[in-house]
DNA sequence: CGTTACGA
DNA sequence: TCGTAACGG
């Protein structure tokens, strides 16, 4: 589950074909982003040193407001048309995660105020990443200020990224942009990853600063490479582990893909796995 | 993350 | 002009 990182949903990184792109390969296309997606990345990384982040006279976090307002301005002003979809309510087949979630931050929160009182800045700020929250009016906040900067704001019912996904399958967007993959779950044809700007990035190791460009997936092509059918990459997924389901121990997304072109189906995978 | 300051 | 560190409250 890896938050500061990026990834929270299936990691189909390893198995899907994806392609570096320029910025000015998306000039004047609608980008429908997953809100939550880039509302937790900027509470995760927008932090001082020892991990506190940014916060305003009356003690209110404002890591993500700083991170909405320069980021989107940078997409514009590349040409960009972005439009932020926001998450409804989830599907009660997830509260297991959202309760594991819950957990894992609280504990993280937990280590971070010790690794604080130490001193130790990096282990602070690594713990402060896991223990980013969603929380007070940091959704009202993000739509207000995207709204009084004319970026169009959807509401989704559900899922953020089922939504996103949607208007892109409708033609109303060219791309749904998110650091998941799970929009290739929802069939969004073309998935954008690290649709930041400045697109450096700190290496793991020392200080190391790394280029990053934008990436793009196509989901017909990368199923093409792969021999397989969106209904199998759906079991693909569901045998590592999504959101809804847990997975199966000790397969990963290179193990599942071999299965699944082995056996057509989760089916008989499953079959397979029980003798 | 994205901007700003600053020394090379 | 560039690269890195510090800042953002």
């Amino acid at each position: 589950m890896n938050f500061g990182g990026a990834i929270m949903g299936v990691d189909l990184g390893d198995i899907f074909e994806r392609n570096e792109i320029e910025f000015s390969d998306l000039k004047g296309k609608v980008i429908a982003i997953d809100a939550y997606n880039t509302l937790y990345q900027f509470l995760s990384i927008i932090r001082q040193r020892d991990g506190t982040p940014l916060i305003d006279s009356h003690g209110e976090i404002t890591s993500h407001l700083s991170g909405f307002l320069y980021r989107t301005t940078n997409l514009i002003e590349e040409g960009i048309k972005p439009v932020f979809v926001f998450d409804g309510v989830p599907p009660e087949f997830k509260n297991k995660t959202i309760e594991e979630r819950k957990k894992i931050r609280a504990n993280a929160q937990e280590k971070w105020d010790e690794a604080k009182a130490r001193g130790e800045d990096k282990e602070a700020f690594k713990h402060a990443q896991a223990s980013s929250r969603i929380q007070g009016n940091m959704i009202e906040d993000a739509k207000l200020l995207l709204k009084v900067m004319g970026i169009p704001v959807i509401q989704a019912p559900s899922e953020g990224e089922a939504q996103a996904s949607s208007i892109v399958m409708d033609g109303k967007a060219y791309a749904a942009a998110s650091q998941d993959y799970d929009a290739l779950l929802f069939g969004a044809p073309v998935v954008l990853r690290n649709l930041a700007v400045t697109g450096k990035r700190k290496l793991a190791g020392k200080s190391i600063f790394v280029e990053v460009k934008p990436e793009l997936i196509d989901l017909k092509k990368g199923l093409a490479a792969m021999g397989i059918s969106r209904e199998q990459l759906v079991d693909i997924a569901l045998l590592v582990g999504t959101d809804y389901n847990d997975g199966i121990k000790g397969i990963g997304p290179r193990k599942a893909l071999k299965l699944i072109k082995k056996h057509t189906g989760i089916e008989a995978v499953l079959l397979e796995l029980k003798t």
